[in-house]
DNA sequence: CGAACAGTTGATATCCCTCAATGGCGGTGG
DNA sequence: CCACCGCCATTGAGGGATATCAACTGTTCG
């Protein structure tokens, strides 16, 4: 039902024992519910004490593509942890231009920039269809008293965010638009990766629109930026699938050489990379010193 | 007792000196230390409940103009809460090029990005000669267990920040030039304000560099859009002293009209400000729609 | 089938970067 | 004291990266 199909049947996580190979929860008078430890492994950080707690459960909520998952102002009751599905979240500025501050998936948790005034801050929107688990806040916190591990858990959850959110401020001010969008496939690849999916062939789940307000570029820049890249043989592109060919490259890469972008028709795609400038092979082009 | 006296005496500038008059803390054994309910207070966030504990005092420690508070990658035993002075966060690049993320200054929480790795991920310099408070990170959890509020408070913090980082992302990723510096212009005259000093005229503790990194600009278009605001009336400039002239056109400002930007000499200064663009007054350069 | 939306590609405009020269300011040492 | 030096800021000229505007095609979905 969730739709990677760009990939091969292939289970995803290694599967655990008593529920789908994708998702995790069980079945009780027809909804979902999952446990805490599931909750914790969905979050992907090793809690050093594995919590073991049979009696609390969290409910699964579905979302369909477009549905809104919380909006700008709302009072905070949960937290959500994305089950599976992917989403963006927005902030809307005061002329009412979106912009996107990230795409959450498998293992994200959303919610926590409302912890502050008690009302989120962004808008979470489904681009797919989605399930997601519900963490009642207050709930959360009186059980974080009980299980050490858990409060450790999610003082280091909000941690990487604030990490991540780092990392953008950082490409967004000190990249070209084409080191932009190389990152950002990169991070895509490695996100599917550790969700147990093809890094090398994925379908993106948004819209040139989207990627654009994420990295700060018009729609206009993300698509000539990824026919170049196609051109160049660094990844296929197909509409919204994608083929990553040359991870590696594509992880250093400062800025395509002008004869790369020129190119069209032209003397295209020697079978040697030397089109790229990265921090690797300091050319002339190079964007800082 | 303690002093924490935002509203009394104010030095118009906080420049060259290197403590503010306002400043918490006690003197012991030739140093300062602070109470958990100092702290609580210096952070700015209205706790429900007032924290009272006399047992635990937090230590001072000064930092002079160009020292690091702490270093991308050392392990995290501490945060810092900063008492007085000005500083700035950076991240460093794989090719050695600085990033600026954040200017501290009193009030704010330094090292909640090193939660997550327990090993800070970012470096924190100080720009001018500062008084941090250390928050043993250990003991302050363990606090945290004793008083509900603080714990309270430590969510609310990380929050704050996030929230903070994800206005970044979006100044970074939707303004031009000339906003991004009306923001940061407004913001800073707020924070000046929320300290007690004045918002009308205040000095900047950072270079044109740094403020070019922190905004994703170079310093030589920091340079002339002070220069433009200046020009038009927004502002006065004289080298690091700002006076602010107009706030509520840099609140709202997107973008100088041509003709503004344009003017040397020629026809300047028209009394009143038609030669803005902002959001309440849609013209036809406006940056969205 | 057609309308709305998403994506591609081209031509042109422009914002901001890059490179360069100059001047101010604060230290430092003769 | 003043000359000198390094760092910071200002300003100009020119070019390049990216936005803007526009036309066209493909896709989706009622």
């Amino acid at each position: 039902m969730f739709c990677l199909d760009a990939t091969k049947p292939r289970p995803p996580i290694p599967s655990t024992e008593h529920h789908s190979p994708t998702e995790a929860g069980r079945q009780r008078q027809g909804t979902l519910w999952s446990n805490l430890k599931e909750v914790c492994d969905l979050l992907q950080i090793a809690t050093a004490v594995s919590v073991n707690n049979e009696e609390v459960l969290f409910q699964h909520v579905q979302f369909k593509n477009g549905q809104r998952v919380h909006t700008i102002g709302q009072a905070l009751d949960y937290l959500y942890v994305v089950n599976s599905g992917f989403l963006k979240t927005v902030l809307i500025d005061e002329s009412g231009n979106e912009q996107v501050l990230s795409f959450p998936m498998k293992g994200d948790l959303l919610g926590i920039d409302g912890i502050n005034t008690r009302h989120y801050a962004s808008e979470a929107v489904a681009l797919s269809d989605c399930d997601v688990i519900l963490l009642p806040f207050r709930k959360l916190i009186a059980l974080s008293h009980i299980h050490p591990a858990l409060e450790n858990l999610m003082y280091r959850v909000m941690s990487r965010e604030l990490v991540r959110e780092q990392a953008m401020i950082a490409i967004l001010g000190g990249l070209s638009a084409e080191a932009r969008v190389a990152r950002f496939l990169v991070t895509l690849a490695e996100r599917f990766a550790a969700m147990g999916y093809s890094s090398k062939l994925f379908n993106l789940r948004m819209t040139r629109q989207e990627i654009g307000s994420y990295l700060g570029l018009t729609l206009e820049t993300i698509s000539r930026t990824l026919s170049a890249f196609n051109e160049v043989g660094l990844i296929t592109v197909d509409q919204r699938t994608i083929g990553i060919k040359d991870i590696e490259s594509l992880r250093t890469l400062r800025r395509l050489s002008p004869r790369a972008r020129a190119s069209k028709g032209g003397a295209a795609k020697p079978s040697t990379p030397a089109h790229l400038s990265g921090s690797a092979a300091p050319a002339a082009d190079l964007m800082h010193d």
